[in-house]
DNA sequence: TTAGTTTTGTATCGATCATTACAAAACAAC
DNA sequence: GTTGTTTTGTAATGATCGATACAAAACTAA
């Protein structure tokens, strides 16, 4: 019934995702979009909305795979402390193997525009919320098998492990010492 | 033997720091500057040169009065352990108790800059030197006095208390529940 | 007071910002 | 092939970006 697009929508997304994950939201501008995305401004417009609307979906795909990452290795077969410690480890191997050091997109995004835009705290908070949910779960598994004491709070060892989620995301970015983020993932396996 | 300048350049630098930690770098235009320090723009750029320079600027100042702070901590004449537990709340209810919810400057700044400036990276790397030399020392002392397992790798450690205190600083920006944040600053400190 | 120096305020620079008007081009349905 | 609809490319919009030119103003030293 129409001229149909010349482009990807989805693959073109992941194209935007990229950009705005290695230089914010505000350092990256219409004219570096509409360069990496390989469209022109009026289709990005027309496909994908403002800046603000493609940032807030290029964020929510990123986290869908994320979560979904996180599902997949919580469903392996393994001990508990087995899955925490991939999830730590992975997290440390991908932010030290990207040559652009972009650290976590989620981070990121927090560090910049939670305390100046209140739809990117919701997303934050939604977010905490559902990788929270994955790791209470995970723990409890552990004290069902006895692989973590009972007496030990959930709620409080899933927000400890999330802490540590986040701060190494961080470190990563300025700390390239393999090992010594192991080790200290390491304590944080056995301190459960 | 010429006209004194009419502002304070410490308070007024001040004002500058405020304005680029809570809006971030790019997120800081020229006119939120010098609407905020009260001062014209050739003035600011007399005193503090360009937007660059001003923003290493505020960061250092940032930085010493972080470290300065650590270090006063850390000559207290308690436990080593509580020294440690002090640093942790102390980071959970300055970023908690703060209503622009700034976070932590280094943490911004290290999200946003690190992978695209390298003299900001060589700043965070420093940082990150000086906060785990002071941990390790700490951790050295408690050793030495049996609070600590001499057993116990003191870089290690370090390097897992300096991830805690990044992380509790993003996660303090979506998670206001005090307690369970101290909550889990406790586990860090029951883990050396 | 006068000479010399620096700061201040105004006003503006070209460049880049996000966004869009408009018309040619490309498709589907008939 | 014609009609109707949407996308595309070009080009430009006003606004804001970081940074400065210039002259009046304000001070010190003599």
């Amino acid at each position: 019934m129409a001229r149909p697009k010349k482009f990807d929508e989805a693959a073109t997304l992941q194209k935007a995702l990229q950009v705005f994950w290695k230089k914010g939201y505000a350092g990256t501008s219409m004219a570096d979009l509409v360069k990496a995305m390989e469209i022109n401004a009026p289709s990005l417009y027309d496909t994908y909305g403002d800046k603000q609307k493609l940032f807030l979906t290029a964020l929510q795909t990123y986290l869908r795979s994320q979560h979904d990452w996180m599902n997949d290795v919580s469903t392996k077969d393994i001990p508990v402390k087995e899955t925490i410690r991939l999830l730590l480890n992975t997290l440390v191997e991908d932010t030290l193997n990207d040559p652009e050091k972009k650290g976590c997109f989620m981070v990121n995004t927090v560090t910049e525009l939670a305390n100046v835009d209140e739809k990117i705290l919701a997303v934050a908070a939604d977010n905490e919320k559902q990788v929270q949910s994955i790791l209470q779960n995970l723990i409890r598994k552990g004290q069902a098998n006895g692989e973590i004491s009972s007496d030990k709070n959930p709620e409080i060892l899933a927000a400890y492990v999330f802490t540590n989620l986040m701060g190494v995301r961080v470190v990563a970015a300025t700390n390239s010492d393999k090992k010594l983020l192991h080790a200290a993932m390491e304590i944080v396996v056995s301190s459960l």
